[in-house]
DNA sequence: ATGACGCCTAACAGGCGA
């Protein structure tokens, strides 16, 4: 772990983990986080990298659906109890590979990735609405357990017009509209927190800024990538901040890393 | 903004992302 008593967890949509590998393993290497969730690896299986991430000292659990999506958890405090997709989780029409979870040094850790929706109108965003309520029943049955809980991941959905670059350009648009807001605020009646993190630069902590028309240097991004927490963990959650260092240079992810300490001892099960 | 960038693939053009 970084500190003695502190787990470090992060969230990262890499935008294909094989295209960030070696931002992803450098990246690691110097934040040192005990716990990741990783969203969007667009890798099969039986292709991700566990060896080079395990020369790092991470036990790898993915799920893929092979071209689009893809999730993983990568732990260096156990990883046990691995569970792929949530009970009644919706699919188009299949489910697809959008959530993961595990108990992580005594942690309970989903990674998600939300449909987009693409349009109000497009059958993509009905999707959407249905993914988010059945995760919001499916984390209802999930907090009946005891062990603090962190679901992590790309919601595509900003929670407040202070979350998006110019709420004006966002109208009619999907990521800010009235349901989405409000599914989100679903799974925060369950109890679970919003942590919000330091932007470490500027008013806003963005988490995505698109790849075009140098959004990123302008810093028109948004901030969908979220981590809700549990009652037990909020209450020790020391700090958390966007590595917003992790989007600059050359071949970077358009989302940017979320990285939270908590005042937590892992506690290591078996590997 | 009609655009732009970058990822993927039974690819060399089209789908997708947000």
């Amino acid at each position: 772990m970084g500190q003695a008593g502190i787990m470090r967890l992060a969230t990262w949509n890499v935008n294909s983990v094989k295209a960030r590998l070696p931002r992803l393993l450098d990246w690691l290497s110097g934040t040192a986080p005990d716990v990741v969730c990783l969203q969007e690896t667009k890798c099969p299986d039986g292709a991700f990298p566990v060896a080079e991430v395990g020369a790092l000292g991470y036990t790898v659990a993915s799920h893929s659906d092979g071209r689009w999506n893809g999730v993983a958890i990568l732990s260096r405090v156990g990883l046990a109890d691995v569970t792929v997709g949530f009970p009644g989780e919706p699919g188009f029409p299949e489910p697809e590979a959008r959530a993961i979870s595990a108990t992580c040094g005594g942690l309970r850790v989903w990674s998600v990735y939300v449909p987009n929706g693409r349009a109000p109108d497009d059958p993509h965003y009905a999707y959407k609405l249905a993914w988010l309520a059945a995760l919001r029943d499916a984390l209802d049955t999930e907090l009946t357990n005891p062990t603090p809980l962190a679901v992590c991941g790309d919601f595509n959905v900003a929670p407040t017009d202070d979350d998006v670059w110019d709420p004006a350009l966002f109208v009619n648009s999907t990521h800010v509209t009235p349901p989405e807001r409000a599914a989100l605020a679903a799974l925060r009646d369950l109890g679970l927190v919003d942590v919000v993190p330091t932007p470490m630069k500027g008013p806003h902590p963005f988490t995505y800024w698109d790849y075009r028309a140098g959004m990123f240097h302008q810093n028109k991004g948004m901030r969908i990538d979220l981590v809700y927490a549990s009652a037990p963990l909020a209450r020790a959650v020391r700090s958390a901040y966007v590595d917003r260092e992790a989007r600059k240079g050359k071949g970077p992810s358009d989302h940017a890393p979320v990285v939270v300490d908590a005042d937590l001892i892992p506690t290591i099960e078996s590997f």
